[in-house]
RNA sequence: GGUGGGGUAGCUCAGUUGGUUAGAGCGCAGGACUCAUAAUCCUGAGGUCGAGAGUUCAAAUCUCUCUCCCACCA
């Protein structure tokens, strides 16, 4: 049994998520700590709001709101979809909370004791209606290089060179349109991330459990040379620059940058659950408290590796406290609407509070997970994901479980038939076959799950549903009741095994489904963990499969998953923007 | 422009350190069965593994060139 830590890259409060963000961090971790607590570890998910920043106060000023009421109002509706989608998170915190202040203004002072952090003076673009500085993507003008007049201040979209903001000739602020702005000198604390690069250097030489691709980004960054990475923002909403309640000189009017405080957040999320459920947060991130036999795993989106293997490690490694550091990451591609991306001001793609709409939440985990965008970018259309849900879930699981349990139900009385009624059956070759099958897909399974290959462990799942299929077509319970009883009796009775195992085995990505099945069986709450015991593979399946108590009365569940029909995929390309 | 990842059956993808007839699911064709959500089971057809060259006894798997797609960075 160990201990796992795990995280999900925290989704940004201006909107609630669409499937891809679903798909590319919190489902894949939902799953994995699902597996890992049948599996009989102690797990720990952690995910929470990313709150701070210009998009909320962007967002918060276009809906009308002031942030923390915007913020507020999101927060809860993220909460409820990560709740509609069944997210088994252990919590779900806010990167606003108190201890987040607390915590991230601590961390900034460790890092300026070590020597780490920096104040300098730079230039930017102030918007004297606005009163506020205007990041570099809110200032217009004119491109110095091409005359191009709409060129934003990072980048010119006339010629695509890149700019920095106080270069645009006639520059206004993309706010409010005015044209009364300044070039004022502003400072900001800079962390020195140059100095770091030799111990991240050998903190990622020692790192085992990344893929390749973490790796090679991480070195990829540490080859060209880390860049000192300015920490504080001209903004209202955030954390303020300040240690134990006093403002730093000349910081009034600025917060952290929300890249520095967010993955603080996963601690201090950490510290909300402590604090609410009276756990001990040290346990699981000080490695002088406890931590040090803990394997933490973070589960995000590809553009996020460089944060979560550079900027936060620099963060914790920098203030010279013992800190858990990730052991293992998972990054994820993006899942791309037919052909293209998803677009929230087009209206393509569906989003998390739509989807659940359309079809229940154990549809669109299945589907995001046997279709997860491990190796490359993940095509979703619903086509596709009407095809898989129909032959997964309605024909291979669903059919299976309707067929023998409607079966014992007609022919024996609901029940698991028991040796002393029908006890002249014999185990023969479509019995081993059977066995042979499970012994050597069961622990694949497990493998696949524990390794974090999510599609494979779906792949997998499903084949072992199948087995179930190829069995009773072989055992054919109803041949045999016309002229052996008895033998009938072997085929239901493991039949109706097998529904039982199914279920267990698809708790981690079909939750509900799952339940149902287990409930309908009558299967105990406590036997419905992955821990099959200690003999070879081929005993364990043999126990599994003769585990429910012969005379036991279990029902038959209703329909457990209704087709998706053409009409829907009709309606819901109309409504979303599908194209072909 | 730079870096990285891809381009494998109609579709979505697997293919350890190069090694006998390149695999799975879906779709398609034929057959079987009738317990079941017209579901299931079996069998089969389908690929010169993006293009070209090279290394090797042997390459989808290594090297080079070209081409197309994607992501990130400048």
């Amino acid at each position: 049994m160990a201990r796992i830590l795990i995280t999900s890259a925290l989704p940004y409060i201006n909107g609630v998520k669409h499937l891809g963000n679903l798909a590319g961090s919190m489902l894949p971790a939902d799953v994995y700590a699902r597996a890992m607590r049948l599996l009989g570890h102690e797990v720990l998910y952690i995910c929470a709001t990313d709150e701070h920043g210009t998009p909320a106060e962007l967002a918060a000023a276009a809906a009308g709101m002031n942030v923390r009421e915007f913020c507020d109002k999101m927060y809860a509706a993220q909460k409820s979809a990560g709740a509609d989608f069944k997210m088994s998170y252990d919590y779900f915190g806010r990167s606003s909370t108190p201890s987040n202040h607390a915590l991230t203004q601590h961390l900034a002072h460790a890092l300026e004791k070590e020597g780490l952090i920096e104040e300098r003076i730079s230039q930017q673009v102030y918007s004297v209606d606005d009163k506020r500085f205007l990041p570099d993507r809110y200032v217009e003008g004119t491109c110095p290089a091409c005359g191009y007049e709409k060129a934003r201040g990072d980048q010119c979209d006339g010629c695509g060179k890149l700019l920095d903001p106080i270069d645009l000739i006639d520059p206004y602020s993309a706010l409010s349109g005015s044209k009364n702005v300044e070039i004022r000198d502003t400072n900001h604390l800079y962390l020195k991330q140059s100095e770091m690069a030799p111990r991240l250097r050998a903190w990622i030489d020692k790192a085992q459990g990344w893929p390749s691709l973490a790796k090679s980004i991480a070195y990829k960054w540490l080859d060209e040379g880390l860049l000192d990475r300015s920490i504080t923002r001209d903004l209202s909403w955030g954390i303020p620059v300040a240690y134990e309640g006093e403002v730093r000189p000349g910081f009034e009017n600025k917060v952290f940058y929300v890249w520095f405080d967010a993955p603080i957040e996963y601690i201090a999320a950490t510290q909300d659950w402590a604090e609410e459920f009276g756990g001990n947060w040290q346990s699981w991130w000080r490695t002088d408290m406890g931590a040090e036999d803990v394997s933490y795993v973070q589960f995000m989106g590809k553009d996020n590796v460089a944060f979560h293997t550079l900027s936060f490690p620099t963060t914790l490694i920098g203030s010279g406290e013992p800190w858990k550091l990730v052991d293992k990451l998972k990054a994820f591609n993006w899942v791309t609407w037919y052909g293209g991306k998803f677009s929230t001001s087009e209206k393509r793609g569906v989003f998390m509070d739509q989807a659940i709409e359309l079809a229940p939440s154990d549809y669109w985990r299945w589907h995001l997970t046997a279709n997860a965008p491990e190796g490359s970018d993940a095509g979703f259309t619903f086509e596709d994901f009407a095809a898989r849900i129909n032959s997964d879930l309605a024909n291979v699981l669903g059919n299976f479980v309707n067929r023998i349990t409607k079966y014992a139900g007609a022919k024996f009385d609901g029940k698991i038939p028991s040796l002393e009624q029908f006890g002249g059956g014999t185990w023969g070759e479509a019995e081993d076959v059977l066995v042979a099958e499970l012994a050597e897909r069961l622990p694949k399974m497990i493998a696949y799950y524990e390794n974090m290959e999510f599609r494979k462990a779906a792949a997998e799942t499903r084949a072992i549903w199948a087995t179930g299929n190829e069995y009773l077509t072989q055992a054919a319970p109803w041949s045999q009741y016309k002229t052996d009883m008895d033998q009938a009796a072997v085929g239901v009775r493991l039949g109706l095994n097998l529904v039982a195992l199914f279920g267990i085995l698809a708790q981690p990505i079909i939750p509900d489904a799952a339940e149902k099945i287990l409930d309908a069986m009558n299967v105990p709450k406590d036997n419905r963990t992955w821990n099959f015991g200690d003999n070879d593979w081929s005993g364990q399946i043999k126990a599994i499969l003769d585990a429910l108590p012969h005379g036991l009365e279990i029902n038959a569940p209703e329909v457990l998953f209704a087709k998706i029909e053409d009409a829907d995929i009709a309606a819901w390309k109309t409504r979303f923007g599908g194209e072909g």
